[in-house]
DNA sequence: CATAATGAGATACATGATATATCAAATTTA
DNA sequence: TAAATTTGATATATCATGTATCTCATTATG
């Protein structure tokens, strides 16, 4: 998600397409909420019908779910599919990061710490849309140096299904670093070049940021999300 | 893709995508192959609008390619793109297969070797679109019992893609079959629920079944295909 | 209280209009 | 004369608009 999408030169659907990724992944959605093909038409100033194929694409992706006849809104995981895709990603994301390292030099190093510490910043000030976005920019950012596009649609759409749920749960879940964060671990990994630590430290991130937000997503399972 | 597609009582768009889903598994596409969506409606009877939207979808599963005011067609995959999805199969179909493990039982492997009996005696009769299918659905049978539903839906879209390039390379690269077949691997494994030999079973199967593609399409890529 | 009719709201689809990319022929130019 | 460029025709996707249909909630009814 890099930056705010001035999209141009392309279809309506994809720039539609491009923008309700952008909100999906920036906390202006939360799950459940209900999406409506004529107001969004109306609001944009287009017609219905490339919301609506915007709309179909990202039911495609998981990131919407729509009953047909009737409603669209914001998919709600389950906590049994949180951890299923959690779990894919534990197989895909630190393979990706390992993969990256060949194409890693200092300078990239230097800027993921500066993403680091916005996403720090960030997470002090409590402004979790920034916070999000940081974390995505740290993850991707790297995951983009693997040169291998088509992982990295995979993992796109892997994150934009569960982008809502951390919208919600943020405030609740954030990480709470007894230790240090794993992202620091994930740098010293990327400065002694070493492949296997820096699958590890992708593999923990993982693993420890969900772990509150599991917790969470357990606690309230029984009477679902509003 | 269980058995021709006869869907009822779901919206147009999607059983029109479920159609050209099951071409492109089906030997009936190849890679370059165009698609017209005035064409494409007529002989189905129904608006473009519907077929329009059932292609953007495949667009977006990566198996179809469109140039936006102009054309839409059957994907071409480069060498490389042929690589970067077996790396990513290879991470994902072991692991769906050895997850499947726990809800195997005896009836189901005698299906399977059904299946499999299935495709060998396709592959005897050069029949290749159903050899495909009986290939894709010996796969899938399997990594179905892992209850894992969005990793299903993941690899369904990687084999989609994959579909045109297998019915165009079938006659000239299926596998030789000096040792034994890696399907009967398999099906040992299963009978001797040993997780970790069927993970590598299900490796060398796509390893091997790879081999002859890539040698294929390596010494073809230079020219392209047509 | 359960069930059936009714009505509002939204999506799904069909139809029609517009814009644009490509190709080929004609024209210009070296 | 040959090559390159322009120009116009054609085909196609894209989007806008209008109509039909479906789903659900509410209310009426037995």
């Amino acid at each position: 998600m890099q930056g705010p999408p001035h999209i141009q030169s392309k279809s309506l659907s994809a720039q539609i397409y491009a923008q309700l990724k952008y909100q999906l992944m920036a906390a202006r959605l939360q799950p459940g909420d209900r999406l409506k093909i004529r107001d969004m038409a109306q609001s944009l100033g287009t017609s219905e019908t490339p919301v609506r194929e915007a709309l179909l694409q990202l039911v495609r992706d998981g990131a919407l779910e729509m009953k047909p006849g009737y409603y669209i809104r914001v998919r709600r995981l389950t906590l049994q599919e949180y951890v299923e895709l959690r779990e894919i990603r534990l197989l895909l994301e630190p393979h990706a990061a390992a993969k990256a390292l060949q194409n890693v030099d200092d300078a990239f190093i230097a800027e993921l710490e500066q993403v680091h510490e916005t996403l720090i910043r960030a997470e002090l000030e409590k402004d979790y849309p920034t916070a999000l976005l940081a974390n995505y920019e740290f993850h991707f950012s790297v995951y983009r140096r693997s040169e291998m596009p088509q992982l990295i649609e995979i993992l796109e759409r892997l994150w934009v299904q569960i982008g809502p749920l951390l919208n919600f749960l943020y405030p609740f879940g954030h990480p709470s670093y007894d230790g240090p964060h794993q992202h620091l671990n994930v740098i010293a990994a990327l400065r002694n070049r070493d492949a296997d630590a820096l699958a590890d430290a992708f593999r923990d991130d993982l693993i420890e940021g969900g772990r509150s937000f599991l917790k969470y997503l357990e606690s309230i399972e029984p009477e679902k999300q509003p």
